[in-house]
DNA sequence: AGTGTATCCTGCAGGC
DNA sequence: TGCCTGCAGGATACAC
């Protein structure tokens, strides 16, 4: 679910709210979620202070104090709550509690439990974080050396896109977006895009991305803001989640397929599969 | 280096 | 109403 916008949504109205802020104290309901005991992430935690919130990839990053590194992700149900004081009514699938000084709390629910909370060194997160792709906004992510990162890769270009090694942040959603605004079909191979069309997918990526941060996201059902307000982009979205519908440029009905174990939705017509005007 | 499949989980929509 | 199946924004591990 969480995509980068999502996760930037969530990073952006948590940024002016928890840089200096204590954690008083941290109780956690789903063991599942963290990777290390309950008592060592507690305990490793309570008396932290937050220095910045920021965003990798599809990866909340919490940096502490004593520069360690809480990253979160969101999986595909994860929600990242703040509440100034303590939470009115019950948060459902409740994970996780940060209790914040002087009255705030920083909640993790999660239905489906497949979000991850990891507490990492500095150099455990820069390790991490080295395996990742660029981010699509990365300006040294130029039209060079997006088309040298396609040129090696013979995967179908939304594999390619979905492979957070190769490029980070993106998900199901905004890649069949960028790939319908582009007019690439998402069977071709990462490395048969030509210049023109590898420079036309960045920039619909990059456009789509902004758009929908603009929006505050795209909630389909589970994702919500860091306030519990919904994202307001799913009704611009085009192609995703749409079989059937006409196309929005040539009105000939969306399809789905399934590849990668995934739903794929694309205008037929729009992106064929073959390269444009191959003699 | 790829793909396909399974896995972790829960909740919801649709069919009967 | 209830049961069953399929499907879901992600990430990873496995066999082939």
């Amino acid at each position: 679910m969480p995509e980068l916008p999502e996760v930037e949504t969530i990073v952006r109205q948590l940024a002016p709210a928890l840089p200096g802020r204590r954690i008083r104290g941290v109780e956690v309901l789903q063991a599942d979620l963290l990777q290390s005991s309950i008592p060592d992430f507690v305990r490793a935690l309570e008396g932290a202070r937050i220095r910045s919130v920021g965003r990798r990839g599809k990866n909340l990053v919490l940096m502490l104090s004593d520069v360690r590194f809480l990253v979160v992700n969101l999986g595909m149900t994860g929600r990242v709550l703040l509440h100034e004081g303590t939470p009115d009514r019950p948060v459902p699938h409740l994970g996780v509690s940060f209790f914040l000084e002087p009255h705030g709390t920083l909640s993790y629910a999660d239905s489906r439990r497949f979000g991850r909370l990891v507490l990492l060194s500095a150099e455990g997160w820069e390790a991490e974080s080295k395996r990742l792709g660029p981010e699509p906004f990365d300006p040294t992510l130029d039209r060079e050396a997006f088309l040298g990162r396609l040129a090696v890769s013979r995967a179908p270009i939304r594999s390619w896109l979905l492979d957070q090694t190769r490029i980070a942040g993106v998900g199901n959603i905004y890649a069949a977006e960028a790939l319908f605004r582009a007019k690439i079909h998402p069977h071709r191979q990462a490395r048969s895009l030509t210049p023109q069309e590898a420079a036309a997918l960045l920039g619909s990526l990059r456009a789509v991305l902004r758009e929908a941060i603009e929006s505050g996201g795209t909630t389909l059902r589970d994702y919500r803001t860091a306030e519990g307000g919904r994202g307001r982009f799913a009704p611009s979205l085009r192609v995703y989640g749409r079989e059937g519908e006409p196309c929005p440029r040539c009105k000939t009905p969306i399809e789905r397929l399934v590849f990668a174990g995934r739903a794929a939705f694309l205008c037929p017509m729009c992106q064929r599969e073959e390269a444009p005007f191959d003699s």
